[in-house]
DNA sequence: AATATTTGTTAGATTAGTCTAACTTATTGT
DNA sequence: ACAATAAGTTAGACTAATCTAACAAATATT
């Protein structure tokens, strides 16, 4: 059996092992708020029950049975927050924190009638993709609307991050998934991306906020 | 704050104590399978908390406030059981384990969506009413099936016990609440009912059932 | 009423999950 | 290359929630 606890360990390792090899005691104890030494004797328990690579003063990996039992806890998770905006009226900057809990309940049977009710979605309200029943998370193709070029004409298709300080800002001017838009500018100095969406005035984007704006 | 463990002994406590004054330590433990030191600790905390009543080799009771938090965690248990029954397509046999689970997420809005998209339910999927938001529980008039006289007509209104065993029973015999049926007879030596609806072939019910179905 | 049994309480141990303080190993900067 | 700094580890303490063993109080039985 594995506890709450652990499960939110598994998916911090997941999450920070994007992109990346290993994940350092140092990345771990900052992104979950828990100090050092709580981090190493969690990794030490994680290592024994074979869900954790470890070696002194080696960054952890996660073994393969460990990516997967993360997988599918970021799938209840994604799963959650798509049936709260779906099915329960939530607005997208509102989920995460009740996903946090649920994503933890034991029911095999919960998630799977939550599935099916959504249709079997691919994405979560944040584009984000949904990892599959076997724990498989398909890569989707996004680039950040910082890297594009002037004169591409992109969709909205994810955010890479998802506090609800930056939902609520992207709430409040009315930018939402699969909105399609033109870059008429980028600016040099600072980054800002300048959009047009059809004939509506001009939208600036500043460079924190395009960096997390994901589009296809 | 209070944890689920604190929430599950409230609960515990209130169940008990209905139709009674106070709540012994051996029932307790017996009803929560803890052995009876650890009930005591526990007790001795909620008293501290405020929510219980203890004096040293009395039964327990809850507080005024102790019933209140009580109730409201019974509250999102039954909402939850109704919305896995109406709005996700779960059999009422399947609910509890889950509702155990989902009772203890911490977020108001949550359950109050869940009321909501019920339409303000007053009872459960087992006819148990449902706690305002107060705290308060309506008292509901129903009578057990085994009190009633041979030729009342009654509606089967609620179960007074929730065993995935039992609910099986009464799926597989097509027992539903709502259902109106006459008692056509009550065996004086084993007091077995005999019901009949409407035109159907009339059904026996052993005491040991009559005995857990509510009718008004 | 005296004793036996059941019920309740106290004491001490255990595991999970956290911390701080102290120490060790790695990395970095001159 | 070596000292300074950062990162990782070990040791020891704490709380929540559980247990067993031993003791005390209440209740039941003869």
């Amino acid at each position: 059996m594995i506890s709450p606890t652990e499960e939110n360990y598994l998916k911090a390792l997941f999450a920070l092992s994007q992109n990346k090899d290993g994940v350092t005691a140092n990345e771990l104890s900052k992104h979950l708020d828990i100090k050092m030494p709580t981090v190493n004797s969690m990794m030490k328990r994680l290592a024994d029950k074979g869900l954790v690579n470890y070696e002194s003063y080696k960054p952890f990996s996660l073994s393969v049975e460990g990516k997967r039992r993360a997988a599918l806890i970021i799938r209840k998770h994604r799963l959650t927050e798509m049936f709260l905006v779906q099915k329960m009226g939530f607005e997208w900057d509102e989920v995460h924190p009740i996903a946090e809990q649920i994503e933890h309940i034991q029911s095999d049977i919960f998630f799977e009638k939550m599935d099916f009710l959504l249709g079997y979605p691919h994405t979560d309200p944040h584009g984000s993709p949904i990892p599959s029943l076997e724990g498989e998370l398909p890569i989707i193709i996004n680039k950040k609307l910082s890297d594009c070029i002037v004169g591409q004409e992109v969709t909205f298709n994810a955010v890479s991050n998802s506090s609800p300080e930056f939902l609520k800002f992207l709430k409040d001017k009315k930018m939402a998934l699969g909105l399609s838009f033109t870059i008429v500018n980028i600016e040099d100095y600072d980054g800002s991306v300048d959009i047009k969406i059809q004939d509506l005035p001009k939208v600036t984007l500043s460079k924190i906020v395009s960096d997390k704006i994901l589009v296809v």
